[in-house]
DNA sequence: CGCCTTTGACCGGCGC
DNA sequence: GCGCCGGTCAAAGGCG
């Protein structure tokens, strides 16, 4: 099915995810490998979000983003504009990337299905859709105008599959882990090799 | 051939 | 009521 195999120009996995910033929106850290379900990781079953509004500013290594800003609101105080759009309760996330880069790869696959140019903005938003059959998460693409290095992107709605290219990147290791994990238990060694 | 992007048309909400 | 604006649709074409 999923073909990509090609190291993106920006980082191979987005640093975090909407799903997994609602899992610990404020201490991406304070994982440990035991505590981490991947599957609600990933399809984001858990919903931080009430009336919150997070903001997160962080850093990060990768070459296209070094900082970035993360803002969640409820989108029913959206006006539900838009031709044959129904009014939806989706979350929204609003990231703010620096990058040259247009498209983060968040690991998900998107459709692009539409693009306009933005009053008050030199540059035309562009509009995703998840590909996944079931899913209905979009995104909007649209680089400021004022700071051109920046790129704003915001998801609407949660993943309820996992990110494919990431389970992709994990499932060779998790099963390195889990067969390493049944050694060490007979054998008592620990994986300590490993990443 | 399937999947993707492009792009103009269309739709509906909002402000005046 | 009308025009503006943002969001979506869908046909056409490109690409691997």
């Amino acid at each position: 099915m999923e073909s990509q195999q090609d190291p993106p120009q920006n980082s191979p996995l987005f640093p975090f995810t909407p799903e997994s910033m609602m899992q610990n929106p404020l201490e991406p850290q304070g994982l440990h490998d035991d505590d981490i379900d991947w599957v609600n990781l990933f399809s984001g079953q858990n919903n931080f979000l009430g009336d919150a509004k997070a903001i997160m500013e962080c850093t990060s290594s990768s070459s296209s983003s070094s900082s970035c800003a993360l803002m969640a609101e409820k989108s029913d105080k959206e006006k539900g504009k838009g031709g044959r759009l129904k009014k939806t309760t989706q979350p929204r996330f609003a990231f703010q990337t620096r990058s040259a880069d247009d498209i983060l790869d968040d690991g998900y696959r998107w459709r692009k299905y539409g693009q306009k140019t933005v009053k008050n903005s030199i540059h035309p938003r562009s509009y995703y859709r998840c590909t996944h059959h079931t899913c209905n998460v979009k995104k909007q693409v649209q680089r400021l105008s004022k700071d051109t290095t920046i790129v704003v992107t915001t998801y609407e709605g949660i993943h309820n599959h996992p990110c494919e290219k990431l389970m992709e990147t994990l499932t060779p290791l998790l099963k390195q882990m889990q067969f390493l994990s049944r050694l060490g238990s007979t054998n008592n060694a620990a994986p300590s090799s490993l990443l």
